[in-house]
DNA sequence: TAGCCGTGGGC
DNA sequence: TGCCCAAGGCT
């Protein structure tokens, strides 16, 4: 064995955490556990990945499901696509292949929500082939031994370093070397301040030995996040004894697809009622109706990757259905199943302030 | 293909 | 506080 692959490997079983998808390598558990976590900290992740476990053990439950039970279940965990996928690809693996995964890279990559990482990690895991997984943790690794220059976030990228991360493969053992090397760039070779004089490996590291592993890796500057600001409207129904809400699912090619929402006017700029009130989309959206304005939330800053919205909550009561309700895909729903719904984080926190509405309707 | 898609933790 | 970053994939 190549002594970098000895002191690797002789790491990662003495510091690797004790996780439950290290105890198997039933390939949909393995699947589950790379789906959750991409671009996801294990942290994070984790408790999502023991409840979709539970509920759905194999991989012809989670087909069963609906997509909706399915975001619910994500909901607060980001990037909703990869739900949509997940349910998605297990239908396709429960008809294509009779509900058991291949073992194929090919095969692994016609698979809804799996690319090039994840077919990796799930051929060299589950099945032990000799492929290996280049994410995050390999191209900080990498670029650190080998001072390589290459922008990871660049043109080329992808090639210089599943090149190099090729060569490094461990193939006695590629699954496990795999897990070694990300867990060693999660705990060791960390984005910042490593320390790396306790490095086992820093006496191969080019990096360390300019004193350079700051500089490294070599990243381009994103661009600046762009604004935008949105407008919620709650519009409550009187009907006693249980209060009503219009609510409706998004759609198109938008944030947040496929989760719920509540009536939304989104506007270039921040906006009092008085303007939203005297706009084309609220007078079609509420007809002729009356209603009655109670207040409005203060201004949430929800920041994503790439986006920072401003949002604002505007508490308004009719005596009955909009009219117009069905033109705008609005569902009307009782105030106290709205826990059944997947709201993206930001209606989330809000729902979670006000006690599910409650103290918005007095 | 470069831009898009969420969220929470750390400093 | 504001910014970076994390077991990526899709279009």
């Amino acid at each position: 064995m190549d002594s970098f692959h000895q002191i690797l490997l002789d790491w990662y079983h003495q510091q690797k955490r004790n996780l439950p998808w290290r105890n198997t390598k039933n390939p949909y558990l393995i699947w589950l556990s790379e789906v959750i976590l991409q671009q996801t900290r294990v942290n994070q992740g984790l408790s999502y990945y023991v409840r979709f476990a539970s509920t759905w053990p194999d991989v012809s439950s989670l087909a069963a499901s609906h997509e909706d039970e399915v975001l619910k279940m994500w909901q607060g965990l980001g990037y909703y696509s990869r739900a949509r996928n997940l349910h998605e690809a297990a239908k396709q693996i429960v008809e294509k292949y009779d509900g058991l995964f291949p073992s194929d890279m090919d095969e692994l990559l016609n698979i809804k929500g799996i690319g090039e990482y994840t077919a990796a990690a799930i051929a060299s895991i589950a099945f032990g082939k000799a492929v290996a997984v280049v994410d995050g943790n390999v191209y900080r690794v990498l670029s650190r031994l080998f001072a390589v220059e290459t922008p990871v976030n660049g043109k080329g990228a992808k090639e210089v370093f599943a090149s190099l991360a090729a060569e490094m493969l461990y193939t006695a053992d590629p699954g496990t070397y795999n897990q070694a090397i990300m867990e060693f760039g999660a705990l060791q070779c960390v984005p910042k301040k490593p320390n790396c004089p306790k490095c086992p490996l820093n006496a191969r590291c080019l990096a360390f030995s300019r004193k350079q592993s700051a500089y490294f890796p070599v990243k381009i500057p994103k661009k600046n996040v762009t604004e935008r600001f949105f407008n919620y409207l709650i519009i409550l129904t009187k009907d006693s004894p249980i209060n009503k809400v219009h609510i409706r699912k998004r759609h198109g090619n938008d944030i947040w697809k496929g989760l719920f929402e509540f009536p939304l006017i989104e506007t270039t700029g921040l906006c009092s009622f008085n303007e939203l009130s005297t706009m084309d989309q609220w007078k079609r959206l509420t007809g002729n109706q009356k209603y009655l304005f109670l207040g409005q939330s203060t201004t949430y800053k929800h920041r994503l990757t790439h986006r920072l919205i401003h949002a604002r909550f505007f508490i308004i009561q009719t005596d009955k259905k909009l009219d117009l309700a069905n033109d705008f895909n609005l569902s009307l729903v009782d105030q106290n199943e709205l826990g059944k719904y997947a709201f993206p984080r930001l209606i989330d926190k809000f729902l979670i302030e006000t006690d599910g509405l409650n103290k918005v309707i007095n």
